[in-house]
DNA sequence: ATATTATTTAAGTATTTGCTTAAATAATTA
DNA sequence: TAATTATTTAAGCAAATACTTAAATAATAT
């Protein structure tokens, strides 16, 4: 089908929707990636675990779990997520698992730990 | 009921756990907020709106449909989300409504604007 | 070997999400 | 006033999400 144009309106700028077309296709695989990231991040319960692996370095799923207060299998199905589009890592010691940030990742991700930092409430 | 450890290895360290359950509290508001602006720009549409809105400065949601070759309703459903948590604002021009970043809402969405930036793909 | 512990994986399910189409508002024009 | 245009809202639905419980791995300890 061809283009269909949804608006017809006078004012409508031809130019600034082509120009908004070309932004959109040169920055459509880090706006693809990005938003991957952002969505993981946009979890709360991931969030928190991405939160304190940045403050603490390393934990494993059952210190998550008694920290969030929810079930293990929960806690990895998380991890599992982020693990996949390479945010975090593991290493083994034994039978426990410790996952860390994959530092560098995105840059994004340290922004918001930051930001987050900067608005703790002051006791 | 009982707060239920999951985890009852030797090394779990409870000083540790104490201290991230602290940590979550201290931030517990910023992180629930930041978290739901995330889920808004984790998806790749409302992120390639709010991007565009972030480089035009304003458009109207038929813009966006044209641009993003999908329904009117659709792009309206998404900016709705975004109106509601105060990230963008409208103005009216007789029917149409023009849509524009609300500045300094969250520094977050800053950061991920110059990163897509960043990124760009070299021509 | 068997049992225990830490973790993952799988299957099932309720909720949420992102679209669709149709109808409702709102402003403009004839 | 009636018709047109821009937009929103509502209802319906398929797909995705986040949990649950049970079973499968994997490492350690008895």
């Amino acid at each position: 089908m061809a283009l269909e144009l949804s608006c017809t309106r006078a004012e409508a700028d031809q130019k600034q929707l082509m120009r908004c077309r070309e932004t959109l296709g040169t920055n459509s695989k880090t706006i693809t990636e990005i938003s991957k990231v952002l969505a993981l991040a946009g979890n709360e319960t991931r969030l928190k675990i991405l939160f304190l692996l940045n403050e603490e370095g390393e934990l494993c799923p059952c210190d998550f779990a008694d920290i969030l207060e929810m079930s293990v299998p929960a806690v990895s199905q998380h991890i599992r997520k982020m693990k996949d589009v390479g945010l975090i890592a593991s290493r083994r010691e034994g039978q426990t698992l410790y996952y860390s940030l994959v530092p560098n990742h995105n840059e994004v991700m340290d922004n918001v730990f930051t930001e987050i930092q900067k608005n703790k409430k002051v006791a």
